[in-house]
DNA sequence: GGTGTATGCTTACGATGTACGTGAACATAG
DNA sequence: CTATGTTCACGTACATCGTAAGCATACACC
């Protein structure tokens, strides 16, 4: 029973780079971002703050890591029907790996850095590559790339943020605040009239709905799809 | 000479709410969000930490207010032309005070409450007035106002946020670390391309051109303006 | 005058990121 | 086999963070 005689073989199994990053991530998807700090997920993977600082360099090594992590994700679509079909798949997709983590977009957010990682750049490739498909000239593919990349950063970040109101308003939740109060002093009708259909419109409708406007006028301007 | 003889009348001026957000914003703006801290705050205004909290309940309260304070920097175009006008105008200028402070939209993205403060939701009003005269119904108006915003947002977030480099591509730093051998590895010939591309092209001009391609199929579905 | 209400200052506490030094497990050379 | 160098986890320590609590000061109104 002596804990040298019989060598416990590995007692606790190897600590990684991608274990630590893992363990973030789940703690930023459970508790948010501000959960995420180095005893927390030290502890959550059975080992001392500092013994992290053996596979990051930095905490912001490890956000980059999330970041990194979270982009790989991204489950490539198949490229086989027309350019416009890919792309709404491949926005789609974008979307589901934003939203499946909500958090992150605050970090990218926060990061004014570009990312370097292979497995976070390739969505990007596979988007040019995709844009590319429709004829589109290299230089205004980069521009393309902006505006639908932009679309649906921003269109998630609108949804899960709810910056302006409508996640919250469930029916626990009547008057947020000051909020009835303001609209109840009569400005704001516009506002006042929206907020049931903030509630109620399926942000997936809206989604596409906003996709499709900009797939009709790159079609337009572009041509149709063969 | 003694301190206590002449009164100094009022040798510091009365803190205000309004004081202590203005430096905070200005904080932020120079130094970025991990900057604002409460006594660095302090400091700025010529007082101790612990005074801010006479003026703003929590941290939290003091980033709501810096948020309703970016806000309220919209100057709201006239509506004498038409709705595609108007809207053009408002979008550019949502654009314009999401640039000018620049860390403002990382807040955004990590605050998960809507907005309440009357100054904030104003602009607000102006969209969906605006949106409104277009003839689209209080349902669909909410869609385009989703669409719209959530375009503007993540556009200013990709141009200033940088994400897939571009930004940083300045001759002085060719190569940012591993992503010129990433892109040497013959992988990514797409992204590879884009590059120059990303580093030229004008951020007006690719604003102008999704703006258009959003408005293009508005006026398409709901008709050409009066 | 006295008195109450704001408002600012000081001290203090727990949590955070991380610099630094120690020690155990393992690989390889002699 | 021992000796030695590398890797990796641990523990301690410190500056800085947000903020709770108590005290001090100044002004409004009687």
């Amino acid at each position: 029973m002596s804990p040298k005689a019989e060598a416990p073989a590995r007692p606790r199994e190897r600590l990684t780079r991608n274990r630590v990053i893992d363990a973030a991530l789940l703690i930023m998807d459970a508790d948010g971002i501000e959960a995420v700090t180095m005893r927390r997920v030290a502890r959550e993977v059975g080992v001392e703050a500092m013994s992290l600082y053996n596979h990051v360099t930095d905490k912001e090594d490890l956000l980059d890591g999330i970041c990194a992590r979270v982009m790989a994700d991204f489950r490539f679509p198949d490229e086989e029907g027309d350019w416009v079909a890919t792309t709404r798949h491949g926005a789609s997709e974008w979307r589901r790996v934003l939203k499946s983590h909500p958090n992150v977009l605050a970090l990218f957010a926060e990061r004014n850095k570009p990312m370097t990682d292979l497995d976070a750049l390739m969505p990007m490739e596979f988007a040019l590559r995709t844009i590319g498909r429709a004829g589109i000239g290299e230089r205004e593919a980069v521009q393309v790339f902006n505006v639908m990349g932009g679309y649906i950063m921003g269109f998630v970040m609108m949804e899960s943020g709810r910056m302006f109101g409508g996640g919250t308003m469930e029916k626990d939740t009547p008057s947020p605040d000051q909020m009835a109060h303001v609209l109840a002093a009569g400005q704001l009708p516009c506002v006042a009239a929206a907020l049931p259909h903030l509630a109620s419109c399926d942000p997936d409708e809206q989604f596409a709905f906003g996709l499709d406007l900009l797939l009709a006028g790159l079609q337009a301007r572009y041509g149709l799809p063969a």
